[in-house]
DNA sequence: CTCTAATTTGACCAAATAGTCAAGAATCTG
DNA sequence: CAGATTCTTGACTATTTGGTCAAATTAGAG
């Protein structure tokens, strides 16, 4: 997929010496700088981290980091670019010609997994939307909107064909979105309220049987 | 129901000379300060937001400003305190002797409502969740822990007498909150997908339908 | 109206923060 | 190994930010 925000400018000094190709020390270093920033950016959003948080977490020297990245933006921006397409898989694999509850299956079950797997990431864009979506706010109304509008027809279909119960396509994706991310952005609450539970074995599988029935039960056709 | 949070110390020059009753400057005064950072806080979270923002929304000096709360701190604890009670109450309201569909169509109609009259408060929490909890998180492993439980009893008992599908009674109620919650922070995405439909008149009410529908028939038992 | 207490604010301070820079250290290339 | 390049960092600057304070203004009680 590529690209997915607007490149800005150069990114770093090493960028700005023309477009020689990556050392093998810029891109540990760079992977290492994302690492630490997404876990920072995920819990404080952009305003609320800091260059100094993401250094330390980096087990580096702020100049040192702002060697590789010039500003705080540009991380951010690269944190994002980063995991954005990521995140766009699951809906753009919904298969057509599969079998509708089996999608729908295939595809919240990822989504959990994703969640459940990479919290940060999840929890980065619910900060970057609470914000007012500054940086992703195009992409939204693009590339995001373009792939929920075709997948909503799909659904619409399934629908038409019978082989769906009567739903608004557009409104079950967002409430898969919902349910979804809610499990990686509220996992404080989430563990508060159940305690020691939620670190059994078995507590994701039990999580997605029972998202899976009530969402699922709730679109399967009336025999 | 009172104070959620513990109180701390004392939030002002007022409450400090001694618990005189409030004078009408400060009732009006306090509750301009607490809509405008209430405002802001739920954009960019406790971190990212300033004193200064905040007394600006409110159009009062940053001295005026910690005049009524001494610190930033303060604000932000008056500003969840404020809004925490009644963030609960619909849960509360379910009534173990209604009618189970009855019930949560009320409870989820009700949410559903709340989030879009007063989403700054929505976001509020999600910020302060996403951040740890750091505030609220006694309130949570407490006061709503043991809410949910006992609600998660009563739909158990519903489910156990046949009144509803077989369903995990947390998660049903984590679902609930999962969606109603997403209408109002990610509003900027849901526009963003959504165009300009979002502001017809009927849209709440088609949502809520939608959202009654995926929930509801799921939870409903097979005639 | 007068006196007191409450309210308001300009000017200020210390700490935190984004970002710079020059010089030293490590690495790579031939 | 030698020279060039890349990488690293201590020390620094400008700006932002949370919070203070004394003095001026306004509101309220009698």
């Amino acid at each position: 997929m590529g690209a997915v925000l607007d490149a800005k400018a150069y990114a770093s000094k090493a960028d700005r010496d023309s477009n020689r190709q990556s050392t093998r020390i810029q891109t540990i270093n760079r992977e290492i700088i994302l690492d630490a920033a997404i876990a920072v950016f995920a819990v404080h959003g952009f305003r609320g981290s800091t260059v100094d948080q993401i250094a330390a977490k980096a087990e580096m020297s702020k100049p040192n980091l702002l060697y590789y990245f010039r500003r705080k933006q540009d991380i951010y921006r690269a944190v994002l670019e980063h995991t954005l397409d990521d995140w766009l898989t699951p809906l753009s694999a919904i298969d057509p010609q599969g079998d509708p509850i089996e999608e729908l299956r295939r595809y919240i079950t990822l989504k959990l997994k994703m969640s459940a797997e990479n919290p940060a990431a999840s929890r980065l864009f619910a900060n970057e939307i609470l914000a007012g979506a500054p940086v992703i706010g195009d992409f939204l109304k693009t590339r995001l909107r373009q792939l929920v509008h075709e997948k909503a027809g799909v659904i619409r279909r399934w629908v038409a064909e019978g082989r769906l119960a009567p739903v608004d396509p557009t409104h079950l994706i967002f409430t898969v979105w919902a349910v979804t991310q809610h499990y990686a952005d509220f996992d404080v609450q989430i563990r508060a309220v159940l305690g020691s539970q939620i670190d059994q074995p078995g507590f994701r599988e039990q999580t997605a049987q029972a998202v899976l029935t009530i969402v699922l039960n709730g679109i399967r056709p009336r025999g």
